[in-house]
DNA sequence: GTCTATACGGCGATAGAC
DNA sequence: GTCTATCGCCGTATAGAC
């Protein structure tokens, strides 16, 4: 029986983008069949080609909606109220929000990056814009949370999106192993000191006679 | 023509890992195929299956192979000769070395952690036992290098950990956007850094007046 | 314009005979 | 070890119902 609709076209391609989300972040996009697409989002398979054209349509719609849930993340973290380090550590509990409770946007830029970006051009250029976006609302952030003009913020930003990507890493291989509050701790130092190496070069030298000095 | 091989059974198993090792890390585990694989490695793939026993017995062997090159990569870098922040160099650049020329180690572990660790149970918990071995390894690396009883060295080693991952990422997507220099002098940095905040706690304390204080 | 039913060609993994 | 066969799922095209 060929039930007609109870359900808009934007509600399904809704669906569809909602299911092949979810899909494509555990299996990846080769082992992501529109088959089972088809069934989770109940709709029929041939529906999903005409809304997507093709399987690498519907990745591209993917892909658009998580870069726009990530950034979104992101900004709305560093909104202003309080002194630069309690700015910044809402900044850093938005990151970390984010990594708990949307654990599948990192993971499915990370995923389709490693698994489609090396033999699709088109899609690791949109993953590369996606990260972009994301380093540029980190550098903002930075200096809306600091309060100050931080030199070199986008290399602050590289490696603060190398922990990012490295921390979301760890917990989807194995969370029970690493402690988000341990691990967020740590990298609120890190950032602290990597600004302060920026403003105050002092820092390094000192820092060297400590290693060299050993404990105590 | 059903050449008699001239070649033995360990040539020819070795060569389909290493054909599997290179077509897993481009394409992932689903994305790659048997038939490929045949095809690349030049031998018919009904002998792959004779060998393996199924697709995910060889990625069991993939694996292996694989965790023994990082584990040896990270063990060759702390070696001892010179001051310990010579030492400590020498270990990053062996790290560095290996995100350089064996790129396709981390990015195997990353893809198939990734794209098969969520529905596999006992792929998972290969990585896990990878990554963990990775981290002692690490580990033991900052003792020697340092010559002291770093305390708190795991959770360096975590951060340490998560940094390369990041960085190897962040390399595979787009090669000209990050520099490894840069990149590996943060690191350099931050590890001194929290090496540091380990046996002069009181160095927290003065980050924080700096940050409040702002620039110069 | 939005969707469904059905079918197709290809390749996936695997088994069994040689 | 290879060859041939099998079978199911893959992404896709098409023809039409509403």
């Amino acid at each position: 029986m060929p039930r007609p609709k109870d359900r808009t076209p934007q509600e399904s391609r809704e669906r569809i983008v909602q299911a092949a989300t979810e899909l494509f972040s555990q299996r990846g996009y080769s082992g992501a069949g529109v088959d089972e697409l088809a069934a989770r989002s109940g709709i029929a398979k041939t529906a999903i080609y005409y809304h997507f054209g093709s399987k690498e349509g519907l990745l591209a719609a993917v892909l658009e909606r998580a870069a726009t849930a990530w950034i979104e993340g992101i900004r709305a973290a560093s909104q202003q109220a309080g002194s630069p380090l309690e700015r910044l550590d809402r900044s850093l509990a938005g990151m970390r929000t984010m990594l708990e409770e949307r654990p599948w946007i990192l993971k499915l830029v990370q995923l389709l990056a490693l698994e489609v970006g090396e033999h699709k051009p088109d899609v690791r250029a949109t993953i590369q814009g996606i990260v972009l976006k994301a380093r540029t609302a980190i550098v903002d952030g930075l200096h809306e949370s600091l309060g100050m003009d931080v030199p070199d913020a986008e290399a602050i930003a590289n490696m603060l999106l190398a922990m990012f990507d490295g921390i979301a890493f760890g917990r989807m291989l194995a969370p029970d192993l690493i402690s988000l509050d341990d691990m967020f701790d740590e990298v609120r130092r890190v950032v602290m000191f990597m600004v302060a190496t920026r403003i105050r070069p002092e820092l390094l030298v000192w820092l060297h006679s400590q290693i060299e000095g050993g404990p105590q």
